[in-house]
DNA sequence: ATTGTAACAGACCAGGTGGTCGATATTAAA
DNA sequence: TTTAATATCGACCACCTGGTCTGTTACAAT
């Protein structure tokens, strides 16, 4: 039974750093001996655990891009409280981790989703998976909020979830070059005036 | 002097036929040889004309993608109506345009600006000259609404600026894959409310 | 110790890449 | 018609790419 364990700790270095390099130079732009090199590894080694760079790809994306995103997109906006104010302290944290990682290349899962856009369906379905997860969790979340008398009930929840995305995504590639902090703030400030108008109006309570 | 016609007319076919692959298929992704297969030209014409695949780029952000995004999404909101009413016309159409384009690969510039950044800052420079530009003349269309009574004084227009920009780029990346249509309607009604938000307010009329 | 298999090494290959270069065609001026 | 600059051709190069294949190690079971 420990026998396979070797097999799993190496597949796990070549992938951490497969995402690695592929988030920092494009899937494209990283060669798989890239890779190797920095793990001095051959390659035997990588064929012998995976059948291309592309299958190598998308275990990628399920074994580590899942729970990344999951971690930061999704369990934070899982809780009883107001979910706006979730989803305000959520993208509040997300955004102040790329301000301080001085080697910020964007939203991991925007740029391989721009990267394979309407170019790679094998790729593109893990990723939109991943989309979906957060969609539908935005979703809940806003009409839990309704439920609990946080959201105002004429809103429109997958309207308001895709508009989030949207947003978060944008900001992330606007975020890299140019003062990224200054267009940190101003955005949340923005979001919480988009929140204070699809908030349950004060008036009806 | 109309000698050099056809040297501008050569290499107009370039770079539009450039632009059209490097947007499809990506920058990386797109080789010299697959520009000047369709255009039944050789190595020789290219190389005469740019210094390298990146020069001519370069050059292609310059004449041409500079005049799209200005016609698209800067020329429509110059005017002394409402700013609000202008940038909701603005993206509508565009999104629409996108909806329709059964080839839609997503913004062209955000596709460009998310495969250089913090990648190569030589292309980086002419893209976010671009940005600058559009962010610019969206500041000041508020700014303007704010002098007509559109927009409420207390508004920062540079945040919803920033903001706009963040949710035009992000959509576009969502509107690639599925159900384009429908998340463009969601969209455009979200940023409705959100700038019945930051309207000034009726009350004080 | 022997065996058998899982894990890895690394030479090798065919195809593609950006880029060079001398030969050639085109064309406008002399 | 000659001339000379402009524009284009296409063979060629060094290098890199994903992927294959044969051989070698490490190691558990017998």
């Amino acid at each position: 039974m420990e026998k396979n364990l070797k097999r799993l700790a190496t597949m796990q270095r070549m992938e951490v750093k497969g995402l690695e390099l592929f988030y920092s130079k494009g899937y494209s732009n990283t060669s798989v001996d890239d890779i190797l090199k920095e793990l001095s590894l051959s390659k035997g080694a990588f064929y012998y655990h995976y059948e291309s760079k592309e299958d190598f790809f998308i275990q990628i994306i399920q074994n580590l891009l899942v729970r990344k995103v999951y971690s930061m997109l999704i369990e934070p906006i899982e809780g009883h409280e107001n979910p706006l104010q979730l989803i305000t302290n959520c993208f509040d944290e997300a955004l102040e981790c790329a301000v301080h990682n001085e080697m910020d290349y964007g939203f991991l899962l925007s740029n391989f989703l721009n990267e394979f856009n309407g170019r790679n369906a094998r790729i593109m379905a893990p990723l939109n998976d991943i989309l979906k997860v957060w969609e539908v969790n935005l979703v809940s979340a806003i009409q839990r909020g309704k439920f609990n008398g946080f959201v105002d009930r004429h809103v429109d929840s997958e309207g308001a979830a895709v508009y989030l995305m949207s947003s978060f995504i944008g900001i992330r590639t606007l975020m890299v070059e140019s003062s990224p902090s200054a267009r940190k703030y101003r955005f949340m400030a923005q979001l919480r005036q988009y929140f204070k108008s699809i908030e349950a109006s004060h008036t009806s309570v």
